[in-house]
DNA sequence: CGCCAATGTCATATAACTGTCACTCTGCCG
DNA sequence: CGGCAGAGTGACAGTTATATGACATTGGCG
């Protein structure tokens, strides 16, 4: 798999730093959010794979942005480690009641966060992504890694396979070159923009026997889209 | 067979660590968790022969996770034996209702346990892998330990035999080159992974009778799979 | 012991995949 | 109707992943 993004949701800013050098030195790329509504935005928009969520927060707390999650289906499974000042046992409960994956008390070690994080991960894998997604006959099926339509086996390269297993598990929403670059390709690759278009062109190639490449739209001066409701022309 | 993986579930690391030590030295791979869900990702990713399942657990209990294990198809039929404290009758009953294919009361010898053991794998293995698989005029016939494509023996080594076996009761999924050391190679090996890709052209060339290789598929950057879907060019 | 099948590793040959370009095509706007 | 800027294409050459053929080693067996 591509390196994990986590987002760390923390007012302190050298916390943040320091659990994102942490993050970093293990393969995991980092997200900083001082507090929930940048959050929320950053989740929506770069749908991290997991959250570290502060427990003290100014104005919104991480408990209340915790459940704000859990009540939106989009982020409900998306699983967040909450950490807390104090092992205080009143706010693990909490905590863990309104749907926190795990949690970890300050101080803490590099090492523990990281084996929590990889646990979440791991149980997280297991649990999602492993359904094959089926769209109007065509069907991505991660497992035996294969794409078909109609029964009929698609061929594509890695990384179209990667592209449309993106789209396909965020469908109807419109993605600029950018951010799909952060998502396909992992973070931190300095690669020209327009690259995109190209391996956009290779997948809609692939996809083109039943002309299923219509479910890729072009969003002019925006980005990409997946999905099945049609432009009508 | 290769040496075969038991996890054991329990949250006393003490327990483990005996029974892991019990459990190695008569050859057997362990592997630990110390929670359900730690169990679940583990036998998710390693596929182990047999789990060892502690009945008294804090957060999903035992029982729970045997159910969970039941109802998904890919574990259905893994070997599960239960441990329990005491010779709860309810508990026994209840586990033995739920799926579990034995059951064994603490305080247990390490013989009695290493028995059971045995004798679960032994029945598992004489359920499945016992009968030949036919693929296409293909027949694998784990018996006789023949191979033969429409009547016409196939000669090949023991490694490509077990590859072969491994593949056929694996299809329509993908295994990187690690997996498949693992797997049919046996835990605890240190090999050079592209040895797997000598393996595999080994086994391709035995195959190549009646082109029976196109079913053994190459998944660039992933691995390798098995499936009768063909993918068109 | 010598022979032979089976294995694991290499080095090399192939094949597949990638990222960029240059160029073309489209829609939009004055 | 130009002129643009964004998007689509086909070609290409560098890279990377696999396939293949050869070889040295090992262990069983007559």
């Amino acid at each position: 798999m591509a390196e994990s993004t986590v987002l760390i949701v923390d007012d302190e800013s050298a916390i943040r730093d320091m659990v994102t050098v942490a993050l970093e030195v293990a393969g995991y790329r980092c997200l900083q959010a001082e507090n929930a509504r940048t959050a929320h935005a950053l989740i929506i928009d770069e749908s991290p794979d997991l959250v570290l969520l502060d427990w003290m927060m100014p104005e919104t707390s991480g408990l209340e942005l915790l459940r704000r999650l859990r009540r939106d289906e989009l982020t409900a499974k998306l699983p967040v480690i909450m950490l807390t000042a104090k092992a205080e046992e009143d706010n693990m409960i909490q905590g863990l009641d309104s749907g926190a994956d795990d949690y970890i008390s300050k101080p803490f070690s590099p090492r523990e966060l990281i084996a929590r994080i990889k646990s979440a991960l791991r149980r997280q894998s297991s649990q999602t992504q492993e359904e094959p997604i089926t769209v109007d006959g065509l069907v991505f099926d991660p497992i035996s890694h294969h794409v078909s339509i109609r029964g009929k086996a698609l061929a594509m390269g890695p990384t179209e396979f990667r592209l449309l297993g993106f789209f396909l598990s965020h469908q109807d929403r419109v993605y600029s070159r950018d951010q799909i670059l952060d998502h396909v390709w992992g973070g931190n690759v300095y690669m020209d923009e327009r690259t995109v278009d190209v391996h956009i062109r290779r997948l809609r190639k692939a996809l083109s026997i039943d002309s299923h490449e219509r479910f890729i739209q072009t969003v002019r001066g925006a980005g990409y889209r997946f999905s099945q409701k049609l432009v009508a022309e």
